[in-house]
RNA sequence: GGGCGAAUAGCUCAGCGGUUCAGAGCGCCUGCCUUACACGCAGGAUGUCGGGGGUUCGAAUCCCUCUUCGCCCA
């Protein structure tokens, strides 16, 4: 698949077939496995992180791709780094999604899960799983993850279904799991009850139908609800007791409407008197507050709905078999038949929708096992508040504060047959009715001998994925990978699962480890298309990454995601023009390829070395200002680099590197050096060996955000094998040596005076292959030096044929073009005919307009007594100096007019 | 209703405790197939930094307020 390490390359960087290759080589060497599994003595604390595991029967979606490329970029840094890193992958078993996906597939052969039974279900739903379930791990490899699949796990595993039973029996036993009766968020679709968080809040706009119920003294007290159809299980109307339209009503009754109930008015400072009428119809049975008004009345609960959402035989007999929504219609409509329909306002609110399915969900009183959360919310939210939790973005901590605060009881038994069963047995002897909890299976009742049945309901997908951090390493066992990677370091997600996952594994963590899973928690944005839209499949604006890295390589898919990604913002890609997001990732490796296929053509053997005891090592003598130049700014860009990608900057480290690359190394130092390594001028054993030493460290630095361009290249440098692999080589350091503000600074000068002659040929409209004559009048040190040490490669980079250095009246006359730099050095260049006076009177005099509105506000500045004595003093200097820079500047191009002739 | 965040070039966004900060990439305009790269090279245009007020010698940057948009929780 390769080419041979010694093959010419070719012009254009094709990542096709090549990618892949790469990652099995990297697999197959066992790269990717902690340090101290490869033999190596890894360096500092080990590194882990715990991938969010995708669900089993997920397809690859720009959501993952984000997501992984950023762990992906960490990960790396740090194995460069020397940490023992981990990366641990697995799949979630995603009860409520993956029984939806195969209830699909039984549905077209015109059959229900209670077709097969249970049994005949859950064997259906593994081999599904069996036959799919590795598809998305196949795809993260696409990507370039570099994760341990030797460590892989699934949620089902039975070493992970012992850490849930653990886990689920320590809490029943410490009374923090417990069965209760309460209302919960229950989908009629899914058939399952939902936790809170499962049950998403979408504003819709909805109706608030007032009611009149008549009282049995007479006349009639109005109630307003949302959800009519539930009056049919009314069973009180609550007011607050201080009240004054309402007070003198408690202890009323009621005749309720359609049912013919009797039903009491009740007192309760619950209620909200703003709201509605004021006077609220109590359905204790479908409603929470409700729930609780009734408990402190002793009102009874009538659940007047099926598993279905249709309604009950608690209700009259026309009702029954209704769907709620033509429930509520009938309602309304008999209402109104009777004259009680009261008034109908437009309302918009809050209702829960089931996040698997989107069906509206439906506030229900049923027994559900739930986790008792204040006493493990407790120490998690000391963990963050003393600062040994840390988010980024930093204001994500506030919502995790805010949630810790007010969490309420975790609803974790769900209708289900797909996850971790309940290990509760019930024993059906009379008399005895044990319930036990129990971490092996029982067959028969541990207090009498009965027979025993299970709990039929399995625990909440999140149960199982909240102890990842430590179940995937083995727990409940004490083993050796439990010691050495738990607590993890960063964990990379996306801000949805806040609550559901993060916020639970850190309660877990402390819970059973004594001990925070991780150190920080990166929460980054959301992948939208050009309308700042969600992407989904059912708006068929989503973007497969596979697609994309077909088309443009994986590195580019991952360039793009990590220069289009600042902290915690949204990613926005078109999926209409895949070109416009990916092409630049693309284009970049392409650049690299061929500053690459540059230097290895230009010379053979090994470079000669630039620092170290060795015979041929460069003298610092033998270097040129531009080697220089760009030695000290590839230790600029290594320092700028390292920190951005400490402090989860991934975009700037990704910018620094492409400036460093592209604008520094392709386009000034490889051009500057293009005599010296074609033999023209000496040196170009120098060159090439400063050329590639910094090319060599840029590809280090970019490893982790473009692994396979980088691998790809780092290998054919000199004294590299195909043994060698750039995802283990050191990180960079700083090197003091390297340190080079003169060099910076020279350097500087002369990038701006070519830039300055190759802007007057521009706006002239000199021919490309035409030298022009150039004079430069140096008002600083810098500009002299640069005259002096590299003249030629002025003259060839502006394409100058003579270039005189000489005092401001060398150039005079009428055919010159002109320019002033920044120091105040005047730059002339005769062009003859090509120049047109007035015009470039005109171009000077607004050039010196400007430099003049900037001299006077600067004198302002500097005649203020107050900014001179409370401005800091090296404040003030530079200001100073700005000022007689520019007063130098503006009087050269005054002089300039003054030769030109141009009017005053 | 409570909490949080955002508004900077046509687009996507930097600008991280005030004084070379008005930037990057893409897009756009002009000219070039200069033997590493047209997935390229050189040059260029574009913004009263959402409105208003305040603090300060000095504010995209800090404070207040308004407008618009987003997210989280009720």
């Amino acid at each position: 698949m390769t080419p041979p390490p010694d093959a010419p390359l070719a012009p254009q960087y094709d990542p096709t077939g090549l990618e892949e290759e790469l990652y099995k080589q990297w697999e197959r060497r066992g790269l990717f496995e902690p340090a101290s599994d490869r033999g190596v003595t890894p360096r500092g604390r080990s590194y882990v992180v715990m991938m969010p595991p995708p669900n089993v029967t997920a397809q690859l979606h720009m959501g993952h791709g984000l997501n992984n490329t950023i762990q992906d970029v960490l990960v790396r840094f740090e194995r460069m780094r020397g940490r023992d890193t981990l990366w641990l992958p697995g799949t979630d078993h995603a009860g409520i999604a993956t029984q939806n996906v195969v209830e699909r597939l039984l549905a077209k052969e015109g059959k229900t899960r209670f077709d097969l039974g249970r049994d005949e279900f859950e064997r259906r739903v593994w081999a599904y799983v069996k036959e799919t379930g590795a598809a998305i791990l196949e795809q993260l490899r696409a990507l370039g993850s570099s994760c341990d699949w030797h460590r892989a796990y699934f949620t089902l595993d039975a070493d992970l279904s012992t850490a849930v039973r653990e886990v689920f029996v320590t809490l029943y036993e410490k009374g923090l799991v417990y069965r209760g009766k309460y209302i919960i968020n229950w989908c009629p679709r899914c058939l399952t009850a939902l936790s809170n968080e499962e049950a998403e809040k979408e504003e819709t706009d909805g109706k608030l139908w007032h009611l009149r119920y008549p009282l049995a003294a007479g006349g009639h007290l109005v109630v307003a609800t949302t959800r009519p159809e539930t009056m049919l299980g009314d069973t009180g109307v609550a007011v607050h007791p201080k009240d004054p339209r309402y007070r003198k009503l408690i202890g009323q009754t009621i005749h309720l409407p359609l049912v013919g109930r009797d039903i009491p008015v009740v007192g309760d400072e619950a209620v909200d008197s703003a709201f509605g009428s004021g006077a609220v119809k109590l359905t204790p049975a479908h409603d929470p507050l409700d729930f609780e008004i009734a408990q402190r009345h002793q009102l009874p609960a009538i659940d007047v709905m099926t598993d279905d959402a249709r309604m009950s035989d608690a209700v009259p007999e026309r009702f029954r078999g209704l769907d709620r929504f033509e429930a509520r219609k009938r309602v309304v409509a008999e209402f109104e038949a009777l004259g009680l329909l009261d008034k109908i306002e437009n309302h918009r609110h809050a209702v829960g929708h089931c996040y698997r399915c989107e069906t509206v969900v439906e506030p229900r009183l049923s027994d559900q096992w739930f986790v008792k959360m204040k006493p493990l919310a407790g120490p998690a939210l000391r963990e963050y508040r003393e600062g040994r939790i840390r988010f980024i973005p930093e204001h994500r901590g506030a919502e995790y504060a805010q949630w810790m605060e007010n969490v309420r009881d975790w609803c974790i038994s769900r209708q289900l047959w797909w996850g971790h069963r309940i290990p509760v047995w019930y024993c059906g002897a009379e008399g005895c009715k044990a319930v036990t909890a129990s971490r092996a299976d029982l067959t028969e009742c541990p207090k009498c001998g009965g027979a025993v049945a299970q709990d039929d309901d399995v625990l909440d997908t999140w149960f199982s994925s909240q102890l990842v951090p430590f179940s995937s390493l083995g727990w409940p066992e004490k083993t050796d990978d439990l010691a050495r990677f738990y607590p993890g370091d960063t964990l990379v997600t996306a801000p949805e699962i806040l609550f559901f996952w993060v916020a639970r594994m850190i309660m877990a963590g402390l819970e059973f480890m004594g001990e925070l899973p991780f150190r920080s928690v990166y929460l980054h944005g959301t992948v939208r298309d050009t309308q700042h839209r969600k992407m989904s499949k059912s708006l068929g604006n989503g973007i497969d990454p596979l697609d994309v890295i077909a088309k443009y390589g994986a590195d580019a898919l991952r360039y793009t995601v990590v220069s289009g990604l600042s902290v915690g913002t949204d990613l926005i890609l078109d999926p209409a023009d895949l070109e416009t997001s990916f092409a630049p990732g693309r284009n970049f490796a392409n650049k690299l390829w061929n500053v690459g296929r540059f230097l290895l053509s230009n010379g053979s053997g090994p470079a000669r070395p630039l620092a170290g005891n060795y015979p041929d090592v460069v003298r610092k003598d033998e270097l040129t200002l531009a080697d220089r130049w760009i030695i000290a700014r590839c230790d600029e860009t290594v320092r700028e680099a390292t920190a951005a990608y400490e402090r989860f900057r991934l975009n700037d480290a990704a910018l620094a590197v492409h400036r460093f690359l592209w604008s520094d190394l392709a386009d000034w130092y490889v051009e500057v050096i293009k005599p010296r390594l074609y033999g023209d001028q000496p040196g170009g054993d120098v060159a090439r060996a400063v050329a590639m030493q910094t090319f060599e460290v840029a590809l280090r630095l970019l490893h982790p955000v473009m692994p396979f361009v980088t691998e790809t290249l780092w290998r054919r440098l000199p004294g590299k094998t195909e043994e060698d692999s750039v995802s283990v080589a050191v990180w960079p350091g700083e090197d003091r040596r390297a340190h080079d503000a003169g060099a910076l600074k020279q350097f500087g000068a002369l990038q701006e005076l070519v830039g300055a002659i190759r802007s007057i040929r521009a706006e002239y409209g000199v021919q490309p292959g035409a030298s022009v004559r150039a004079s430069v009048a140096p008002a600083g040190e810098a500009l002299r030096v640069v005259l002096d040490k590299e003249r030629a490669t002025i003259q060839r980079l502006a394409k100058v044929s003579e270039l005189a250095q000489a005092g401001a009246s060398a150039e005079s006359g009428n055919a010159t073009a002109n320019a002033v730099l920044t120091d105040g050095t005047a730059v002339s260049v005769p062009l003859g005919d090509l120049v047109d006076v007035a015009r470039e009177c005109a171009r000077l005099q607004s050039e010196f307009d400007r430099l003049d509105g900037a001299i006077r506000s600067q004198e302002a500045k500097l005649a203020n007594e107050q900014f001179v004595s409370k401005a800091p003093p090296a404040v003030v200097t530079r200001e100073r100096e700005k000022l007689a820079a520019w007063r130098d500047q503006a009087e050269v191009l005054a002089d300039k007019r003054r030769r030109l002739g141009c009017p005053v």
